[in-house]
DNA sequence: AAATTATCCAACCGCTCCGGG
DNA sequence: GCCCGGAGCGGTTGGATAATT
């Protein structure tokens, strides 16, 4: 049976903040699914009763009148003193999740789901984390994604891949396939941001407050990049961590345009970057294709290569290409013998000193492609 | 038009972590 | 060190919706 095309992720909200709530399915609240709920259950007597399943919308009226006049607090605080028949964790979720002023609404631009895909091959199913580095989404919202679009998305990938045909049988294997694919990528991203003197890690900047448990032993103090994760937020100023289109700026007229790699747009082209930073034109001549290298470990700083597209069916040659394929984590760099070090590159002698505190993947997802 | 099926996503649940007493 | 309560996280569920038959 032909499946109907999925939806545009997240548009189908109509969600009107701190007006009257227009979302017709959060207001479609039936009696079934606010059930009215005893919880905690024991406890000798008194216990409140709480409702239970999408929030009406004066519900959400309350809730948001409240934070914006009081701000957070005790969350169970929150859900009496705001007149709601909720527990505080209730109240927690549908905040962050779903109220929040600052919440980013639509879909996922392809920069979003590159990135997400990237930080799940180091970070696993660590969403909170994830959303730490993508301002304006939820880890709920991520998380939804990963489990409806990407992970459908990666499946396929693997399984067509011939390399892969033997794994089918698990989508498990499937999955920590196409995860080691995409890894031979961020090993590559990580290399990138090394040669970033201002990629500091050092997290205390961070504005996000979803992000609570993240290892501060990973503060950076040299040039080394610390934080695996920094090069995908680390504007030029490198004081914030997370995804930052802006730090990721495009100069058209370097390797951005045409045939460059990852150029989705102009607004930001991930790997196109001319701010020192990501990939580094270094300030200095950089033609179209001349991609940076590395100054540390086995390769040198400025070092030239191509980057052939063609070489990875996967990666999108053209302007906002890629959208179907995504990263195939094949070797597309040609014509440099430094080059190639970068896939020899060690991510995890790099990462050994702060892998005490740095939450690996599971071994099966650091399993590095074939060059 | 009705039934079926797939998809999305908000919300719940159970667990862990952490700080205070 | 132990207990307790609050907060946060990740997995899961179920209702709503839309495409297809």
């Amino acid at each position: 049976m032909q499946m109907r095309k999925p939806a545009e992720p997240f548009m189908g909200k109509n969600i009107n903040i701190g007006g009257g709530n227009t979302n017709s399915s959060s207001s479609n609240v039936s009696n079934n699914s606010n059930e009215i709920s005893n919880n905690g259950g024991g406890g000798g007597g008194g216990g409140v009763k709480l409702r239970k399943g999408l929030w009406s919308p004066e519900e959400d009226d309350k809730l948001m009148n409240y934070m914006l006049t009081n701000g957070q607090g005790c969350w169970s605080d929150v859900a009496r003193n705001a007149g709601l028949q909720r527990c505080g964790k209730s109240c927690r979720l549908r905040w962050i999740n779903y109220l929040r002023p600052d919440l980013k609404r639509g879909a996922f631009s392809p920069q979003e789901e590159e990135l997400i895909i990237h930080l799940h091959s180091i970070l696993g199913n660590r969403w909170s984390q994830i959303a730490a580095r993508l301002p304006g989404r939820t880890d709920n919202e991520i998380k939804n994604f990963w489990n409806s679009t990407i992970k459908k998305r990666l499946k396929m990938n693997s399984s067509s891949s011939p390399n892969n045909s033997e794994n089918s049988s698990s989508s498990d294997v499937i999955m920590a396939t196409a995860a080691g694919r995409y890894m031979s990528n961020i090993q590559e991203q990580t290399m990138y941001g090394m040669y970033n003197n201002n990629m500091a890690a050092d997290s205390t900047n961070s504005s996000n407050s979803a992000s609570s448990s993240r290892p501060t032993s990973m503060a950076a103090h040299g040039n080394m990049i610390n934080d695996p994760l920094a090069i995908f937020g680390a504007n030029n100023a490198g004081t914030t961590n997370y995804f930052n289109p802006q730090s990721w700026m495009v100069d058209q007229s370097s390797i951005s345009s045409g045939s460059s790699l990852y150029n989705y747009d102009e607004r930001a082209n991930i790997f196109g970057a001319n701010n020192n930073n990501i990939i580094n034109g270094g300030g200095e001549d950089h033609h179209q294709g001349q991609v940076f290298v590395p100054t540390t470990l086995n390769v040198e700083k400025n070092a030239t290569a191509n980057f052939n597209p063609d070489r990875n069916p996967n990666i999108g040659a053209g302007g906002g290409g890629g959208g179907g394929g995504g990263f195939g984590g094949y070797n597309n760099w040609e014509g440099s013998d430094e080059l190639r070090s970068v896939g020899e590159w060690d991510f995890e002698e790099l990462m050994k000193d702060v892998s005490s505190s740095f939450p690996f993947p599971p071994d099966h997802q650091l399993q590095k492609t074939s060059w």
